[in-house]
DNA sequence: ATTTTCCCCTGCCGGC
DNA sequence: TGCCGGCAGGGGAAAA
């Protein structure tokens, strides 16, 4: 599942590969992958565009374009954006959509659940800010996520931990496999309440959902099932897995039989000595 | 306002 | 062996 340090290192790929180039035509194999709210001429509005630069906030990749308009792209569950220096060799299951460029390289985004979106954003600021209003919070990765501001954010809320972590409102870019791993560094429960925690605690979760998702991104992101890179490679994070996808083994700390329960409507993997459960919960 | 539930999709896996 | 229900989960809409 792409979050953070897996569209980082797309992005990052892309941007060496795009930055600069034009887009000579794109085909859209599947209508589904464009935001509805804009007419079908997605295609035909993307040709021509020279691209300044790749952006990301969160999950969100942003293809920004000389003159300020951008392509939004999200790649959800399985998404994926491959680039070939030509048209590629064989047919890329699951292609929706092929970006071609004016050197002949190719960028095929493949999404097998088809959750993934794109979507055309304006270059006028405030017209941007109107369509994309309130759908992130601060990056994770930004010097603007401090500590006081996850406080800030945490104040008051009753829901569980994780849930909080995974709104992308709090704060952008963390999914259910960094969540599970941040929370196990920070010695938290996922289901403790976010307003509940106390200032020490809300550091330690600071510094913890940067260290691990400064070490995915380090490693190329985590592709235990679809995720893979711009360059169809396999990330190195599932190696280094703490908690997530390890029930029954023992935890790297002390030893105690890693849990897994649902939370947030997400499978949630936790140590049971070293997160302590909140009052009147099992585990 | 916040929290929770449901839904979108399809590949995959366990159970029978 | 093969069918089938259920699960996986990012995020947005809807409900509570």
């Amino acid at each position: 599942m792409p979050e953070l340090p897996e569209v980082e290192t797309i992005r990052r790929q892309l941007d060496d590969r795009l930055a600069g180039r034009t887009i000579a035509r794109v085909q859209v194999d599947d209508p589904l992958l464009v935001d509805p709210e804009h007419p079908g001429d997605f295609a035909r509005r993307l040709s021509g565009r020279s691209i300044a630069r790749l952006g990301r906030t969160g999950k969100y990749l942003f293809v920004e374009f000389d003159g300020g308009e951008a392509l939004a792209l999200h790649l959800r569950m399985t998404g994926q954006l491959l680039w070939s220096a030509g048209p590629p060799d064989a047919p890329v299951p699951y292609a929706r959509a092929e970006f071609a460029m004016d050197d002949g390289s190719v960028v095929t985004f493949a999404d097998a659940r088809r959750f993934g979106r794109a979507w055309l954003l304006p270059a006028d600021r405030r017209a941007r800010d109107r369509a994309w209003a309130g759908r992130t919070g601060v990056d994770a990765m930004s010097p603007r996520f401090t500590a006081r501001a996850l406080g800030t954010s945490l104040a008051g809320r009753t829901a569980a931990i994780k849930a909080l972590l995974l709104d992308q409102r709090i704060v952008a870019g963390v999914g259910n496999i960094y969540a599970d791993e941040s929370l196990f560094r920070a010695r938290i429960h996922p289901l403790r309440p976010g307003g509940g925690l106390g200032p020490a605690e809300v550091r330690r979760l600071h510094r913890a959902v940067r260290d691990r998702l400064r070490m995915g991104i380090a490693v190329g992101g985590a592709s235990f099932d679809r995720y893979r890179d711009a360059h169809g490679e396999r990330g190195g994070m599932q190696d280094l897995f703490l908690v997530h996808r390890r029930e029954g083994e023992p935890c790297p700390r002390c030893r105690a039989v890693i849990c897994k329960g649902v939370v947030a409507q997400r499978g949630t993997y936790w140590c049971p000595r070293c997160q302590p459960a909140p009052e009147g919960s099992a585990c």
